[in-house]
DNA sequence: TTTGTGGCTATGGATACCCT
DNA sequence: AGGGTATCCATAGCCACAAA
């Protein structure tokens, strides 16, 4: 039987109500994260797409994906915090990197530079040379169009630069960019890339011994719980800045929900194995 | 010249989140 | 708990540029 199911959404009263046929509207507490291979796909698009701006667009989504940034942490964010602030992070191919830009806590009201409370991010090596490489090439193309029109002018020190008028972007040019093409979820937004790379960062790192705990029978909660907890206060945390109890419960709903199902998907597998 | 398109700004309201 | 800030969503309109 399919059941056709009107949701409203009471975010958007007056929008055209979404229809969702033979589901159930997944409840709100409930993360729903895209596959990896749709990021990838919708990744992809903005590289590859026919525009002059493809470059930094593209360029800017994956950092923010890449490092859990907020959007205005990544619209602020100064070639100057480029330099490490020390060489080992917990793999010695890490860097870390100081944010204080459009960082939330501590800001002072319509303080133009937006500087917040400062934290430590971890990115790979070869991610911060992709952005560095940014600041070499592209953005001192961006650099010259800009003191071409606004003669005398400061140069801006933001990171990402528009191509055409050479300035930092707003916020809202950057929500454009960011749901150009095959968008990963029809809600796909800046804050769920964050989500995103919380939640698989969690799971790559529980992955392993979620495995373990299988092979040997023992029972999934009660020995994955205390390495979540440890994931999220060591590197979690630390990266998004803050993050409250609600949300770290979802983390854990969206982490378990996804490491059942993979595991269901193993015994599927050995099941089918030992038929022949 | 008109028309279309992409990039952008300004505005505003509702909501989620963070700090004290 | 309350105030401030950021996010999300929508709309209107400007500008530069290029195709018709």
């Amino acid at each position: 039987m399919v059941v056709e199911v009107v949701a409203s959404d009471p975010r958007k009263s007056a929008a055209p109500r979404r229809r969702l046929v033979g589901g159930v509207r997944p409840d709100p507490g409930d993360l729903s994260l895209p596959e990896r291979s749709a990021i990838e796909e919708w990744l992809t698009y903005l590289q590859t797409r026919d525009s002059h701006t493809a470059n930094v667009d593209a360029l800017m989504c994956w950092t923010l994906l890449r490092t859990a940034l907020r959007a205005e942490e990544i619209l602020r964010l100064r070639v100057s915090c480029l330099q490490p602030v020390k060489k080992p992070g917990p793999h010695d191919h890490d860097a870390t990197l100081l944010v204080q830009y459009g960082t939330k806590g501590g800001r002072k009201p319509n303080d133009p530079e937006a500087r917040g409370k400062p934290r430590r991010i971890i990115l790979s090596l070869r991610a911060l040379e992709r952005l560095q490489d940014y600041a070499r090439g592209r953005r001192k193309i961006a650099l010259r169009t800009f003191l071409r029109k606004n003669p005398g002018a400061a140069e801006p020190r933001e990171l990402f630069l528009s191509p055409d008028t050479g300035g930092p972007i707003a916020y809202r040019t950057f929500w454009g960019k960011w749901k150009v093409g095959p968008v990963p979820l029809p809600q796909w937004s800046p804050h769920l890339g964050r989500h995103t790379w919380a939640c698989y960062t969690l799971l790559d790192e529980l992955y392993p011994m979620a495995e373990a705990v299988s092979r040997g029978g023992l029972e999934l909660a009660g020995l994955v719980q205390p390495h979540f907890d440890h994931v999220i206060t060591t590197l979690i945390r630390p990266q998004l800045g803050h993050i409250s109890a609600e949300t770290t419960e979802m983390y854990l709903k969206w982490v378990a929900a996804q490491l059942q199902v993979s595991r269901a998907h193993r015994e599927y597998a050995n099941w089918l194995d030992r038929m022949e």
